[in-house]
DNA sequence: GGCATACTTCGGCCCGGATCGAAGGATGGG
DNA sequence: CCCATCCTTCGATCCGGGCCGAAGTATGCC
């Protein structure tokens, strides 16, 4: 009768609370180690080793070896855009919790979505270039329009490259503690990255805040005309 | 320390074998009872029930109550997009299921996948649209060209309703038998209500699978130059 | 009003799978 | 070469939750 893809043992491994919070951490974009991993689940060694094994075989992570450490990370853009998606919709059921709980403020203020930024400040730059018509809502997609061009141009981004990644160039991403979108796909990720390397901000290697220094978030703000 | 959305319980709930195959039942677009749900899933009713309420209350599917009748509906075109990505990943992992399993041929040719048309015939078209730069990939993501504004107004499809619409135009989405994209999208939506209009296809009701006549099916190729 | 149909609630069974600790490889440092 | 560290495999336990059937509630038809 029906020969239907197999949604249910993929769901199913995401619907595990303990690797869900693997794959939550491990949407910070660094890669982790087992033991690191078991840490942030708050379960024993073996129990994370049972799960991660699974999660790599469904290949939802891919492990990179590196002398006696094992490395984990996301295995791919698409498993972490539907994890996106997923902390969305969550997103949207649990909104008495988020109004309620004010949870760690420095990641409501900006943390990292895989590679882009989210959070307060995530949101704000996003319909800050909007408002400056550098994007422009298409449906409910958004695109770069052609003065946006010319503004990372200025600012020394190169949009070429960009342009030839397979990655799709601009994306909305639903924040999930603001409840308004930020910026994702290709520019998102050159963006954080540039925010970087102007030295404005610096991730938390252990959490996926993104600390941003007092003159940095002056700059961004001004840059940006926040 | 963390304030994650809770999306284990959400994945959970999609996780159950039961529970994901009247998901993809329901992700034929039509609504449909506790009973016919309760028969696809091969389950009894009163373990149906239980299934659905949990769903319903999770908003991953609305009641419609209607006399007698409970008929269950996805909710949201976000939970049906969250479903298509979990196929579109469930897919890649069996590839060898599918190249073995010749499954269900009709629902192969042509099926629904939610509003839009999915299969070999929905790839074929949609590869065609590109083809003819009807429309233009970008990045991973995918636009309407003027060529193919002008294409569709001919049709006579009206394509500024769509835009008005909320939702993103064009959209590729990632079709699990064939393991190419066919279009989503408002615009892949109204194609396919379209090619029923024309009188080229009717739905199945009792499946997914939508069957063109063979002078629909011609026409079909004809307009799109397939 | 009486009966059939559609569905839910309840109680109890049972199994998959998450969990841990202990023990067994692998890898690098000294 | 031996040990420490990192991780996996194995065995045993245990609990959540899926499952069904029977009984209860709602709705419509005649």
């Amino acid at each position: 009768m029906d020969e239907q893809p197999d949604i249910a043992s993929l769901a199913g491994l995401i619907g595990d609370p303990a690797r869900s919070r693997m794959l939550l951490a491990l949407m910070g974009g660094r890669a982790l180690t087992a033991t690191e991993l078991a840490l942030e689940a708050e379960i024993a060694p073996s129990t994370a080793s049972s799960h991660l094994a699974k999660l790599t075989e469904a290949r939802l992570l891919v492990l990179r070896k590196q002398g006696r450490h094992r490395y984990f990370q996301i295995a791919d853009e698409k498993v972490a855009r539907l994890i996106e998606q997923l902390c969305g919709l969550a997103a949207r059921d649990s909104v008495s919790r988020i109004l309620t709980g004010p949870e760690e403020p420095s990641l409501r203020r900006a943390r990292v979505c895989y590679d882009h930024l989210a959070g307060a400040l995530g949101v704000r730059l996003f319909e800050g270039l909007l408002h400056h018509r550098h994007l422009a809502r298409r449906g409910e997609g958004v695109e770069l329009t052609a003065t946006g061009e010319r503004f990372f141009a200025q600012l020394g981004l190169d949009l070429r490259s960009l342009y030839e990644q397979r990655r799709v160039l601009c994306r909305q991403c639903l924040d999930w503690s603001e409840r308004r979108h930020h910026l994702a796909g290709a520019l998102g990720a050159r963006l954080l990255a540039w925010i970087y390397e102007q030295g404005w901000a610096e991730r938390d290697l252990n959490t996926r805040a993104v600390w941003f220094s007092e003159p940095g978030e002056a700059e961004l703000c001004k840059t940006f005309d926040l």
